[in-house]
DNA sequence: GCAAAAGTGTTCGTTATACACCCATGA
DNA sequence: TCATGGGTGTATAACGAACACTTTTGC
């Protein structure tokens, strides 16, 4: 069986386009870059490259986060594949958008500059290239039905965290606010939380106590169906 | 501006494959084709083609569905993008599954029998070529989810329908059964049918209500997020 | 001792679930 | 008159939403 069966259809570029979202304590950002190539150079963008014959989508997709970010095994997932004629002034392309969830502060610093890469929130937009506002509006629909069916939210936060950083990732996602009281109930009650002894102080005087996600109580749940919200 | 900048990227072929479901009062069928083309020639298959340059992703996907079923303007959503290096040994295929949801006698039954179509139940799939049995459990995964939050299993139900056929779809939709009393109480809150004054007599001596699905109510709820079941 | 954030319970309304009988009709 | 599927109501449990005060401690 060779590779030669299919030699007459027309052959396509495709794009991996990635919406890096991360979280700072106030706003949901997106990971944005000056596109360094023509048509549209300059301009802001989503972190974006070709897919290459040797390599699947997915790998693709893994690399291009890599090359921006210097991070690995990150929380990654296909959000949609853009199609449209004229989406790029600069010829046909199809573009695969994967959506990702980092700790902010866990990037390369070096490989953000050379990209000219910066955390933008994202109620403060600049004008994008293309389509990729599109893509990060529908990046933001889907990071808002996953995270209330699955604890991905945690993939934004550090590894220790306080209840308060949790709601307010939680609040900066679904831009709106929660009960303290119900928030905290809901979420310890799900029994994915490990408190620590040990306590944030800078904030307050009090200290609130940090909490790590417990992955293996997740995964017990997560066949069930998991309500996060 | 000039389309000749990316020149340099390889260039994939894009397959469009299509999971078509359609409900016969039974079971969820999806409507398979016995494939054309050379590799697997003769095995079962979901319905697809190749992407052309001059048409977008989504028209493909309409133009492969009308070329199997004659049936246009159909409620059809892209599904995934597959694009694993070996998913296809006839050569790197990267394939956008799409699944559309239509009245299962609705079809030309000329083109059917052109393309070796036929329904068959999701319960009993033959083997089926490269990663196309993946890509049927996906849509219907996504067809649950769907259709818990939209009205979309009105597409796969004659215009006029009974409460019963409305919940003998939703039964097999999920795979599961449903109290008679809280299904027809839970639809009918919603506000989206519309009882006719006509009653179908066929299956029983009293006679079943018509219905009909009214998109006017439901576009008012749609933004809202409504909550089927 | 006071300012500032942390932590914690109860009430109420809504929604989901479980469950069984009478109705209308054609044969 | 009886067999068949059609149509309907109620009681209970679970869940989500609203709401305010006490605790701790560094200054």
């Amino acid at each position: 069986m060779g590779r030669i069966e299919y030699k007459q259809y027309d052959r396509f570029l495709l794009a991996v386009d990635c919406i890096i979202f991360g979280f700072d304590g106030s706003g949901l950002k997106a990971l944005l870059v000056k596109r360094g190539l023509e048509p549209e150079a300059g301009k802001w963008s989503l972190m974006g490259g070709f897919a290459q014959q040797n390599e699947s989508i997915d790998d693709a997709a893994a690399r291009i986060l890599l090359n921006l970010t210097g991070l690995d095994k990150i929380y990654m997932e296909q959000l949609y594949c853009f199609g449209d004629l004229d989406r790029d002034p600069g010829g046909r392309v199809v573009s695969i958008a994967y959506f990702a969830l980092i700790k902010i502060d866990a990037s390369d610093n070096d490989k953000l500059e050379e990209h000219q890469a910066k955390w933008i929130d994202l109620k403060k937009l600049p004008p994008l290239v293309f389509d990729h506002k599109r893509m990060i509006k529908l990046a933001k629909e889907r990071l808002q039905q996953k995270v209330s069916n699955h604890p991905v939210g945690f993939e934004l936060l550090p590894h220790k965290f306080t209840l308060q950083q949790l709601q307010a990732l939680y609040e900066a996602i679904f831009e709106r606010s929660f009960d303290k009281r119900n928030f905290t109930r809901k979420i310890l009650s799900l029994g994915i939380l490990q408190r620590l002894d040990e306590k944030e102080k800078a904030s307050s005087k009090k200290g609130a106590f940090y909490y790590v996600f417990d992955k293996k109580k997740y995964k017990q749940l997560e066949s069930e169906g998991i309500q996060m919200i």
